[in-house]
DNA sequence: TAAATAGTTCAAAAATATTTGAACTATTTT
DNA sequence: AAAATAGTTCAAATATTTTTGAACTATTTA
């Protein structure tokens, strides 16, 4: 019974989602963007299946890290900057 | 065989160092501070185990987020700030 | 010198995170 | 309408992380 007290905060959302390969990587093909694709596009930039690619971008969604505007078939996504800047940018006036 | 490619980036070990609740708190703990203290003692403040803590601050100086003096019985704790202001504060200039 | 204190190491157990493929929804193209 | 495309969901398999307690080293105190 070692289950970890889930306090569930944003900032640790923010930095379990930015501690994987995959997702770092996804992270620095959008900021040199700087403008929607489709998720699609990037899981095949990534070399990721769709199901995975579903569920990183799940998870950079929900840590506020990336928006996402469904249009028709595709979602397309984009780096969210004020969530990295109030966690990152910002750490120690958030801490 | 799903094992993930072991890029192992400082980047990536920094991320991870901050993603578990247990670390962000000796992290907050230690901000409050801004000098030495005994791992024992945050520990203790943490209502960790021992053994729990002697593995956190590990994972901690493994990422550079803190730095570690060993006087005599004891074993001095403090944050290295360069490294937050690396991954952290300047995120974007280092992506 | 014995006992206490601070911390580490190890392997097993427990918890959590990620990948996989199949089946699914919704939209677009033919 | 059928086939193709973009993405989701689910449960099982796999991988990784964290906790635990016992045994250990090194230092200090009684």
């Amino acid at each position: 019974m070692t289950k970890q007290i889930q306090k569930n905060e944003a900032s640790l959302k923010v930095f379990k989602a930015l501690a994987d390969p995959i997702r770092l990587e996804i992270i620095r093909y959008l900021n040199g963007l700087d403008h929607e694709v489709a998720c699609g596009e990037v899981g095949h930039a990534m070399q990721i299946s769709k199901t995975s690619g579903s569920y990183h971008f799940k998870i950079l969604q929900e840590a506020g890290l990336i928006t996402v505007q469904k249009i028709a078939r595709e979602k397309y996504v984009q780096l969210d900057r004020s969530t990295f800047d109030h966690y990152l940018t910002h750490f120690w006036q958030n801490i």
